[in-house]
DNA sequence: ATCTTGATTTTATAACCGTCGAATTATTTT
DNA sequence: AAAATAATTCGACGGTTATAAAATCAAGAT
């Protein structure tokens, strides 16, 4: 569910009267509508809102639509409500880079912008194991497995803390793209 | 703080991702601008709704604004803040009721409208004690001191569950209008 | 089957909001 | 003092949203 369609159904006056007064107990469209002044249609049409994103449920009872509010849907904090939506376009992200830059597991090119280009390095990283020292040799054979130009992929790696040299080789520092934290 | 406008400034993709990446590192205004890919106006039209409402604070350091997340600005679940505002709401509506039929302590009319009604009949029953049982003529006296038509007063009291009869007199049930829960 | 009543959908309108570019302000460097 | 740089404000455009009235739908009741 997304964070935006989720804050926005509540972020109205009339929907957080509607919540607070559907904490009290079930009612239907009309009684709801008086209660806030309203008319049925208006409050159909923000019931229908809160419906779409899970804060209220709806059950036909003979000739009412009863309305409640569906209990555990309110319990987040807005902090875990932005790092969860964070996660989620972080992966899409990804995702969207991965698919661009790569086709048959082969690098198409190393993209310049800089946030794309973590997300491509952090991938070729994936093939070596953590804390591990490789010779450049070795290293090279498993970055040309991906893209030709090894060299340039070995010294961004080494710029943004992939790798780091040491005496007998190149150590490996880290295997994912991490954001801080 | 409204609950609505609070919950407004964060019902926004834009702003989610400004708050997002605030939670790294306290950030100047271009530098959000150049990682979210928005102009610098954009970004600084948002940086200051969220600081209307407390998500963020800002210093200016040298040439640069920086702005930085107020840390317990997000904890609130969703449910906290609806109740607060349920709150905030319901003691503005009594006040406006109360100030609109009484008069130096006197009750003006006894308003048809059910909600007001309840307001005043519940400050009506602050003068019993909860539980004490009184004497018609009693809770004649109590009435009349706010209000001629003390019958009236007294049926509705019973009606809405402020006064039971019992076999020597009248038993006060509630002594403050109370929303159910 | 028709009527009544509650609820939804549709339609139209008015207000609001996000976005950008340009002009303006504030502050630092020269 | 002048130039440069960061940030804010302003004006305008375009899209979204809340709202009510009217039409439609659904389901009991007569």
């Amino acid at each position: 569910m997304s964070a935006e369609l989720f804050l926005k159904a509540v972020a109205d006056s009339t929907r957080l009267k509607i919540l607070s007064s559907l904490m009290e107990k079930p009612k239907f469209v009309e009684e709801i509508a008086m209660e806030l002044n309203i008319t049925v249609s208006t409050a159909s049409f923000h019931l229908k809102k809160l419906q779409a994103v899970g804060f209220v449920v709806s059950k036909k009872e003979q000739y009412y639509q009863t309305y409640s509010l569906n209990p555990h849907s309110l319990d987040r904090s807005l902090k875990d409500i932005i790092k969860e939506n964070r996660e989620i376009h972080k992966n899409a992200f990804n995702k969207e880079v991965l698919d661009e830059c790569f086709m048959d597991g082969k690098l198409l090119a190393l993209p310049v912008q800089i946030k794309k280009r973590e997300v491509v390095l952090g991938e070729i990283a994936k093939k070596f194991k953590k804390n591990r020292i490789y010779s450049d040799k070795e290293v090279h054979l498993i970055i040309a497995d991906v893209f030709d130009e090894f060299i340039l992929i070995k010294n961004e790696m080494l710029k943004y803390g992939y790798l780091e040299r040491v005496e007998n080789g190149l150590r490996v520092l880290k295997t994912l793209s991490k954001k801080s934290e």
